[in-house]
DNA sequence: GGAATAGTGTCTATAAGACAATATCGG
DNA sequence: CCGATATTGTCTTATAGACACTATTCC
């Protein structure tokens, strides 16, 4: 570090301190990395001449252990001493879904004392988008089964309310996991209270169905956070084959907003996003549509 | 947790593989929080009639253990297995400022194997805003001496290369800190690399003058979200006193933002975020101005 | 032609950038 | 009046919402 080493109170030089140093002498947390791992796949057409609807989906795998065993988990595990936290969650996702050619994003660390009966966890949350074309789901060593699992997400209600020293929002957040298999239910309810100049953040799980320790708040979480950054970054197009049309874009954009956009408008703010190619849709049932793909130059400001 | 007990493999309840559930057998990482703590003061004024410029603050420790023994960093420390993050990075800001009652936020937790010479460490990092009124800083334990540095950002560098199979965005910043008694300075390559599908950021400390372990990193993302956040939120009322003058919050806004604004544009875009108050400043050498406060029914989108 | 989707144009409302103009204090 | 800051107004530009209109394919 220095030429002439610096030595502490005890007269040590940092080469000799670290040699002393024991590791042991700290209370450790665990700490996991959760995957949130999303895609958007066709549902059946109701008509052939109709265009298929398109649902947002959400992997989760059924806990075969304790704790919370038969019910639903984020995929996830404990990071390893010789893993970086973003190399644990790759490993996670390449176990779950075998593909490792996908768009991550580090999202929030979940620390509360009690979130896992077992233990002191402490866990990392990551958001993994993928083009569902590449799906080949497999089950991960202590899960079960690793299901996608159709992700609805409601407000229920929103409310504020004045305190004697400042005031406080409340929402509930009803989360909704469902497939032919299960269907799975949480509301979370978000209290930001702001009292003097301090703001808390308090997410509380008031009912989980079938969700395990407090995903339902990674996965509301993760739901917000992706609403937002799909306004005005390019992430939509990680969940988007190679070419595409551009009411498949618009469909995509719709059902992670959870609401339907006015086309004209939607293809002038992705204009700039987009490259056409000269090929077009075939056998549609009406009129073809020019193929578009990503256009790698556009840059958010 | 439902009336017929589950069982797994080993035929034990949730109960049963509770108490038998040995917290020893995985290997577990040391976890720290690190602090962010900004504020805004007032440098000196050149002329009694001019308006005191300000500057954008950030509170580091000198490290009087080994590692990196002599050099600055941020506040911070391990987190303990009866509090929650939150608590944690409550805690040490209390330790360091003595005030609680602020704004806080979590960023990003660092999980790089080598970040820390002693033994695997995983960091938190938490950003709090402060009003300099506040202010009265002491040393925490293991620092021999807590001091505000002026914090500059600036961007050296913005490319961008075509890969094979893809592209990638390279900027570069620059982070100067400096007091009367110190200036720090280190430069952060950010590296987004889209090749295929599979997005990657990596932040490489190029240069670090004084700054401990990875911390110019946490200094950049921090202040790269503080000046994202200030734009749509109200965060920067966490900054001001209970009354201001608009040219006040302005020039909080320049401060964070590292960049002028129009006055009319700032009051416009302001105007719904304050209250008026009938009080005025007096004995300014100019026009006196009116006294805001902050109007807590203001709500972003 | 009709069903269904693809794609364009235009009016309006709102927000932001630029900059000029006016107001008000202390001295 | 002058220096310095406070505050308002207005023209322009950019962006988004609403909605009407035209185009093209398969059947």
């Amino acid at each position: 570090m220095g030429k002439d080493p610096l030595r502490d109170k005890q007269g040590l030089t940092e080469e000799e301190f670290l040699q002393k140093y024991d590791i042991s002498i700290y209370e450790r947390p665990s700490v996991t990395v959760d995957m949130l791992i999303f895609t958007v796949v066709d549902e059946e057409k109701e008509n052939y001449r109709k265009l298929p609807e398109k649902s947002l989906k959400l992997l989760l795998v059924k806990r075969g252990v304790h704790p919370y065993i038969g019910q639903w988990a984020l995929p996830g595990g404990f990071v390893t001493n010789d893993e970086s936290l973003d190399e644990a969650a790759l490993r996670e996702l390449k176990t779950e879904t075998n593909i490792d050619d996908v768009y991550m994003e580090q999202l929030y660390t979940w620390g509360d004392v009690k979130r896992d009966p077992r233990t002191r966890v402490i866990s990392c949350s990551y958001m993994a988008l993928i083009d569902s074309r590449a799906l080949e789901v497999k089950a991960g060593d202590d899960a079960v089964d690793a299901r996608w699992f159709d992700a609805r997400y409601s407000v229920l209600e929103e409310k504020k309310t004045i305190l004697e020293k400042g005031f406080s929002f409340e929402r509930v957040i009803k989360i909704t996991l469902s497939n032919d298999q299960a269907k799975l239910e949480a509301t979370i309810k978000i209290i930001e209270k702001y009292s003097g100049k301090a703001v808390t953040v308090e997410r509380d799980v008031m009912v989980s169905n079938g969700v395990s320790f407090d995903h339902a708040k990674m996965i509301q979480y993760a739901i917000e956070r992706l609403r937002n950054k799909i306004e005005y970054t390019d992430i939509a197009f990680n969940l988007m084959p190679e070419l595409f049309t551009l009411s498949e874009l618009q469909q995509v954009y719709e059902v992670t907003l959870g609401r339907e956009l006015l086309s004209s408008a939607f293809r002038r703010k992705i204009k700039d996003m987009v490259i056409e190619t000269n090929q077009f849709t075939k056998d549609a049932g009406h009129r073809p549509a020019k193929l578009f793909r990503f256009n790698p130059n556009w840059r958010y400001l």
